[in-house]
RNA sequence: GCCCUCAUCGUCUAGAGGCCUAGGACGUCGCCCUUUCAAGGCGGUAGCACGGGUUCGAAUCCCGUUGGGGGCACCA
């Protein structure tokens, strides 16, 4: 399957700002997908350029969300590497001497036009229908009109000179894609506070770190024919590895109503997924599917099988709409298919925060989960739904009645439960098999009631509500005591 | 406005010119199983955006139209 000590060097870059959105997971791995089928090397690098907006505790999100996804990288914060730093705020330097030599060389200039006047220009040349980037008003300026501007305190951007040639190149998941000069402006690559831009430090990055294929999102399609002669005359001027990366695009995960996910929506930060209790497995395993898929009629596999098989070349080029149900349902296979052990303790967590377990579990606490998890495990989609139907078990004396179910007490109910309770009291081995033998000798037999209607009172008594984990299952695990007691008290109600 | 890009069931997809009367999954509907709810089983529903070419033959190739998305920053 892979092939070791490939020369493929792929990285994953996001930016810290905000929780990363599950369009920037599906991102991430498609790139470690691809650096694990292929053998070669995973760099998670940290695009924090921008004082702004990043934020230190993003950062650390970051490292902690990738974690919990089980994505590891080989190069990057925290486990180092060869080409580092791996922050961008500790390459600034890097970026400084680049700006240097593009500017010595001519691959770069000053450009002292005014905010204003760039608003002015571009609106005239859309309204004229003319191309609307940057003119190149400064390309060529004089050293009296460069003195002129200084004299006014001016302050120079420094904006890459494009070639002025048509730039085309193959994109892995689109094909041949070309762009005409008059349409790839000459750009900022550092700001007039001397600041480095995004434009020019991510392919600083790229060619130094020596990436191979940058694969990322549609959105940086258009900016992949600024990038490639920025790649061209770092290589001339002998700054990185010398080559120019091969780009994929890869096509966006929409939200619901095909509108682009952000960061910022609530149905699409990545902690959201996680809080509700998906799977790291099941969730990556649903966003492997959003543009790829493993062939024949499979759509369940596991992250190793899923670099075992992942090509770039193969992936879908049309966005794909997020399908929260789908989501779950394929992380209902993934929960299903986890040891009962594995499940439980995953599951502690999540009762904790539904207030079903404490701070701390103690042995008895943490032996009664393992033995209620099989009754949950094939009715969970997500982690977060334990809580409501396990609860019942955790709680000492009576449990509280969902209001919508006490209804079963009514008439006839109080007959059910009071046969109910004799019967179960008679029980001398506290089992399911004997529980059940009971219970439906007294009720469907004795009484002649409907299953349906003769355990639905005895469920809601002693679970609480009308929908619950195994009736019989649940009594043996309650025991004797709590269950007759919750039965006198739904007597007495 | 200009440029780029995308286009198969409601959604995600399979499809690499004949294997397509278009397959699978989620959803949805019905039935079965059943102590509730699930899970599972069986069955149904629904799609190649439109128009021109090319070809003996097109979901597949080409062109156009329409519609969606992205970009055109001293954000990333």
């Amino acid at each position: 399957m892979s092939v070791a000590g490939s020369d493929v060097r792929v990285r994953f870059c996001p930016s810290p700002t905000g929780n990363l959105h599950v369009g920037n997971v599906r991102t991430a791995l498609f790139n470690w997908a691809y650096a694990r089928h292929t053998g070669g090397t995973f760099v998670f690098r940290v695009e924090d350029t921008d004082a702004a907006r990043d934020s230190e505790e993003s950062y650390a999100g970051l490292l902690d969300s990738l974690r919990w996804l089980g994505l590891d990288w080989d190069e990057g914060p925290e486990v180092g590497g060869a080409h580092g730093p791996y922050r961008q705020s500790e390459r600034r330097d890097l970026y400084a001497d680049v700006a240097a030599r593009l500017r010595e060389a001519g691959r770069a200039y000053d450009c002292y036009c005014s905010q204003a006047e760039l608003d002015e220009r571009r609106d005239a040349a859309r309204v004229a229908g003319r191309p609307s980037g940057y003119d190149g008003h400064c390309r060529y300026l004089t050293g009296d009109q460069v003195r002129d501007y200084r004299a006014q305190g001016r302050r120079p951007v420094l904006r890459f000179r494009m070639p002025g040639t048509p730039v085309a190149f193959t994109d892995l998941v689109r094909g041949e894609i070309t762009f005409d000069p008059e349409h790839v402006p000459d750009y900022v690559l550092v700001r007039a506070s001397g600041d480095p831009l995004y434009p020019l430090t991510n392919p600083v990055d790229d060619a130094t770190m020596g990436i191979t294929h940058v694969l990322r999102g549609e959105d940086l399609l258009s900016s992949t024919p600024r990038q490639i002669p920025l790649h061209e005359a770092m290589a001339e001027l002998g700054i990185g590895a010398g080559a120019v990366p091969a780009y994929g695009h890869l096509p966006f995960v929409m939200g619901p109503g095909n509108r682009k996910l952000s960061k910022r929506d609530p149905g699409g930060g990545l902690l959201t997924y996680r809080d509700r209790g998906f799977l790291p497995e099941g969730l990556l395993n649903y966003l492997a599917l959003l543009g790829w898929s493993i062939g024949g009629d499979r759509e369940v596999f596991s992250l190793a099988e899923m670099a075992a098989a992942f090509d770039v070349t193969r992936v879908n080029p049309n966005p794909a709409q997020f399908d929260l149900k789908k989501c779950e349902a394929i992380n209902g296979v993934h929960l299903r298919e986890l040891s009962v052990d594995d499940l439980a303790e995953r599951l502690v967590p999540y009762l904790q925060t539904a207030g079903v377990l404490g701070e701390r579990v103690a042995e008895p606490e943490r032996a009664l989960l393992r033995a209620a998890t099989p009754l949950v495990q094939e009715r969970l989609g997500v982690l977060s739904e334990a809580g409501p139907m396990l609860g019942f078990l955790f709680v000492e004396g009576t449990v509280d009645i969902d209001e919508a179910s006490a209804g079963v007490f009514a008439g006839a109910g109080q007959q059910t439960l009071r046969t109910a309770r004799e019967a179960l009291a008679e029980v001398s081995d506290w089992d399911t098999a004997s529980i059940e033998q009971a219970l439906r000798g007294a009720l469907v037999d004795g009484l002649g009631l409907k299953p349906r209607h003769a355990f639905g009172p005895v469920r809601v008594a002693v679970t609480g509500r009308r929908v619950s984990p195994p009736l019989f299952e649940s009594l043996e695990l309650l025991g004797r005591d709590r269950s007759l007691s919750r039965l006198d008290a739904a007597l007495g109600s």
